[in-house]
DNA sequence: GCCCTGACTGCTA
DNA sequence: TTAGCAGCCAGGG
């Protein structure tokens, strides 16, 4: 099969974030066997389209520090709290989000693997 | 192929 | 705890 681009590899694993659970950008650049590309991860949920952002759950995506730092025209670290808190996600009274309670393990590389090259968007 | 951008991160103060 | 700063890397022009 065609190989990915870096983008849709950060959607496919966002997309196997549950309900109610989060991961920071870091952590899935670390997934993709690219760690430093914290940034590109955030860009790439930043490319999303209006339609397409309807089908992946970008509000489970937080920085390192468990706060909100999406940074869109569309959406506001406002409508992200919100989404998550209506997911059972709880915020301290500084707005951060304790990794140990709500922090998604991620996936093994073998995991990872089978997911990039099997799993489809849900638009294709 | 070069240069710029950015929903980040780790280090230092 | 917070702020500033440099390094990070894939896409787009």
């Amino acid at each position: 099969m065609s190989e990915r681009s870096f983008f849709e590899k950060v959607w496919l694993i966002t997309l196997q974030i549950p309900r109610g659970q989060v991961t920071w950008y870091g952590r899935i650049a670390e997934m993709l066997e690219a760690p430093g590309a914290a940034r590109t991860v955030g860009w790439a949920l930043n490319a999303l389209s209006h339609e397409q952002a309807r089908h992946i759950p970008w509000q489970r995506v937080i920085n390192k520090a468990g706060r909100c730092s999406i940074r869109n025209a569309a959406h506001t670290p406002d409508d992200q709290q919100a989404r998550l808190k209506a997911e059972g996600v709880v915020f301290d009274e500084r707005g951060r989000i304790d990794f140990r309670r709500f922090g998604w393990p991620g996936l093994d590389p073998d995991e990872v693997r089978f997911l990039l090259s099997h799993a489809r968007l849900p638009w294709e």
